[in-house]
DNA sequence: GCTATTTAGTCAGTATACCCCGTTTTAATC
DNA sequence: GATTAAAACGGGGTATACTGACTAAATAGC
């Protein structure tokens, strides 16, 4: 690194006094890069199965309820609506859901899981609780179960914001 | 919703026992649902300006560090450095940044902020902030210290993994 | 000085994630 | 029953994020 490109340019006043310059001290900042992190630790221990972690949620969204127009897995699994039926028609392509039209209501496009998708859903099991437990391991136990409650509540209140609302968690009652 | 578009199909067995079907209990689920919501305030704080928070990123890494070379900067904005090409295109493209080569190192592309975007990085800061407020303020203050806490641990001691390795947090010295 | 490796950057390709707008079909209203 | 509103979906477009393969320039080893 030489000082002629290293310099400063043209005499701008230097970074911001004592704001928020670090990036560090930003939750937004933190956020994005868990999700980085969290989707790199998921493909590794997902790579035998090629199945990203959107698609697992989708997936498991079928297990938990079968027949579902694209509304609805995309609010089980907290997707965008559009993009559920990006990822939905990637996973028809390899044979692991299909979709149909509905019976009754012919705007539904009801996707299930094949025999193959079933399955797949269901090894992945093993691996995607690997990925969860990788990622939280550097906390001791009891940070790990306040940064769920928290992570927790934060998405409960802001809920409503994103496109993505995700139905909420079920009253208490599970 | 019918009974013949919502039954079950082919007597699948039931969801899988008492496993960790819920989303809500996988911390990768609620990581991603927290990005997606910090994105949408962010942009929603920030519309006036038209950036995204990535962009905004790598903006204030230029204020901290002005001519730095595109590996500099997805290091110090945690971003992927294919990524970092694009994103820095599109500022250029507005006018917001500028590339040229390095003199003695002729392989990088040294980037800094025009007049311009060195403008709209420091106007954005207060919008940034509300944004990032918005985020948090369902916590209790001491929550939210506790999440920050918590996040940056476990970002900072899952570094290495997802291939924007961000510098680390600079030696507690600032 | 010349090869071997490393480094900075690019390009093509894939996958999320979202927007806006339009089409088809259903449901509501008069 | 015809018009209108609403719902489910599709297409086009943009932005992040990463993989793998590649070029070009700089450095290390000999």
């Amino acid at each position: 690194m030489t000082s002629e490109d290293a310099g400063n340019s043209a005499g701008k006043p230097p970074p911001v006094p004592g704001s928020m310059t670090s990036l560090w001290e930003r939750p937004g900042y933190l956020i994005r890069r868990l999700h980085q992190i969290h989707v790199a630790i998921f493909l590794e221990e997902c790579a035998a199965f090629g199945i990203t972690p959107v698609q697992y949620a989708v997936m498991t969204a079928l297990l938990n309820k079968p027949d579902a127009d694209q509304i609805s897995i995309a609010q089980e699994a907290g997707i965008d609506r559009t993009n559920v039926a990006d990822v939905i028609a990637r996973l028809e392509q390899r044979g692991l859901v299909v979709r149909r039209r509905g019976k009754t209501d012919r705007r539904m496009r009801i996707t299930s899981l094949t025999a193959e998708g079933d399955r797949i859903a269901r090894e992945m099991e093993h691996a995607s609780l690997r990925a969860q437990a990788r990622l939280m391991a550097p906390l001791a136990p009891e940070k790990r179960a306040r940064m769920m409650a928290l992570m927790a509540e934060l998405v409960e209140a802001n809920n409503e914001f994103s496109r993505a609302p995700a139905r909420a968690p079920a009253p208490e009652t599970a």
